[in-house]
DNA sequence: GACTCCTTTTTTGTATACAATCGCGGATTC
DNA sequence: GAATCCGCGATTGTATACAAAAAAGGAGTC
C-alpha cells in the first residue's frame, strides 16, 4: 500500500502530463524540509523512514539523500562501510564558511555580468533596482513579514546569476545558496532588523554593474556577503548557538 | 555471473579488511575513464554496459553517475522524464568557466591560509617551495615526462586547499578541481612548454602567503587560474576543440 | 555498578524484476 | 523519394528481496 496504488495513475493530472520522477520530488520535498527546520539540525535521517513519508520506495530516496549529502545539507558519519547520515548541523563556523564560498561564487558571476555589453547591464540593472527599491521600502516601514523580505532578497540575487553565469556556476549557486536560508530562518528577526544595511550594500552591488566595473561589482558582492556573516555571527554570538547538537 | 560471484568473496582480501562499498570503486573508476580520456568527451553512457563493464549491478553505477553528473563529468540531454547521459564535452567555453571557478575557490583556501599564523604559514611554504623547486627544475630542463609534471602541479594545489580549507571548501574543490585534469591531458605537450610561467606565477603565490598577506595570495592564485585558462584557450584555438562533437 | 560477550534488531548496500519511456527503423502512403 | 506512423528493441526509473554491517539490548561475570 505504501508506494502509491499503481492503478491509481489514471487519476492523476490529465493535461498537464508533467509526472515528475519520484526522484526530484524527493529531492525538493526533502530539502524543503531540512531548509525550513522540520528536519531538525543534527537529527539522524533514516531513508526508510522518509521513503514512508513520502510514500515511495528507498530507491528514489537514496538518491536524492546522495545528491544532498554532495551538496552540504546533510552529513555522513561513521563513514566506513555503512554511511549513516543526519541533517547538517548549523554552527558559527559553517556559516562562516558557507557565506564566504556563496560570496566568491556570486561574485564571479558579478563581474561576468558586469563585462558584458552595456545594453545587457542595462536591463539587469532595471531588474535589481527595483528588487532593492522594494526591499529599501520595507526596511524603512520597519515591518514586513520576513518571508517576503528574503523572496526579495534571495530574488536580488538570483538575477545576478541567472543573468551571467555558465551551467557550472549556476549549478554551484542553485546547490549552495538555499543553505544560507537555513541561517536566515533561525535568526530572522534579528537580521531583518539590519536590512538598511544590506540594501545599502545592493545599491553599491548595482553602481558597479552599471559602470561596468567587474573589479568593483565582484568585490562588493563579496563584501556583502562577507558583511552578512559578521552580522550572522554576531547575532549567533549573542543569542548562542541553536542548531548545533 | 556478471555479478561477482557470491561465494567468492572469502577469497578476498583477508588482512586488509577494507571492502571498498562498489559505489565508491564505480565512481572512482568512471571518473578515471573520463578524466583520461578513455571515455570519449560526448560519448553516451549508458548504465547497462557500464555495470557490465565494471561487473556490477546497475545499482551502484547509478550512484556513482548521479554524483558524476552533478560534478560535471557528465552531462544530461533530453532531461524529461528519462534521463540520457554523456561524458561532458571539452569546449573552450567550458574550460575558460571551469578554470575560473576553481581559481576562485582555491584563492579563497589561499586567503585563509593567509590568515594563519606565521607557524602554520612557514610550514606550509616549505611544502610549497620544495614542490616548486621540482617543478623549476623540470621546466629548465625542458624534458620530464608531463604525468610527473602534472602530479607536482597537482601537489602544489592540494596542499594549498588542504592546509586552510574547511570541509565545505574541500569538498567543493575535491569534486571540481580534477575535471581541469581532462584539459591539461588534451594539450598536455602544449601547456608543459610554458611551465616556466606557471612556475613563476605559485612563486609568487608563495611570498604572498609568507608575508601573510591574504588579498595578495587570493589574487595571486586567481591568477595563476587565470593565465592558465588563457594559456589553454591559445592552444586550443591553434589545435581546434579536440573534444566537442 | 561496570564490563564483556553474545544475540537480536535496525539500517544500509547490492542485485534483480518489472514498468514506463524513449529512439530508431521499417512499412505505408502520397 | 519524402513524410508520417507504428511497433519493437533499448534504456531508464522504481520497487522489492536479500545480505552485510552496525547498533542496541540482555545475560552473565567480576
Amino acid at each position: 500500500m505504501t508506494p502509491k496504488s499503481r492503478t491509481a495513475r489514471k487519476s492523476a493530472r490529465v493535461s498537464a502530463d508533467h509526472r515528475e520522477r519520484s526522484f526530484d520530488v524527493a529531492y525538493r520535498k526533502l530539502r524543503e524540509l531540512i531548509v525550513r527546520g522540520r528536519l531538525a539540525p543534527g537529527s539522524r535521517v533514516v531513508e526508510a523512514d522518509i521513503a514512508r513519508r513520502l510514500e515511495i520506495s528507498r530507491t528514489p530516496v537514496r538518491s536524492a539523500l546522495h545528491r544532498l549529502q554532495q551538496e552540504g545539507y546533510v552529513v555522513a558519519y561513521r563513514t566506513t562501510r555503512q554511511a549513516r547520515l543526519a541533517v547538517a548541523p548549523l554552527t558559527k563556523e559553517d556559516s562562516h564558511e558557507l557565506y564566504w564560498i556563496v560570496g566568491h561564487i556570486e561574485g564571479l558571476a558579478g563581474r561576468l555580468l558586469a563585462q558584458q555589453d552595456a545594453d545587457s547591464r542595462a536591463r539587469v540593472v532595471e531588474r535589481l533596482l527595483a528588487g532593492n527599491a522594494e526591499l529599501s521600502k520595507l526596511a524603512q516601514s520597519g515591518g514586513g513579514d520576513p518571508s517576503r523580505i528574503f523572496d526579495l532578497d534571495m530574488g536580488f540575487h538570483q538575477v545576478l546569476v541567472d543573468s551571467a553565469a555558465g551551467p557550472r556556476l549556476s549549478a554551484i549557486h542553485a546547490a549552495i545558496k538555499p543553505q544560507t536560508e537555513r541561517y536566515w530562518r533561525l535568526y530572522a528577526s534579528a537580521i531583518t532588523d539590519q536590512l538598511g544595511k544590506s540594501v545599502e550594500e545592493h545599491a553599491r552591488i548595482i553602481e558597479a554593474i552599471e559602470r561596468g566595473d567587474a573589479d568593483a561589482a565582484e568585490r562588493a558582492i563579496q563584501l556583502n556577503w562577507q558583511l552578512g556573516a559578521e552580522r550572522l555571527a554576531r547575532v549567533i554570538e549573542s543569542l548562542g548557538e541553536r542548531g548545533s547538537w
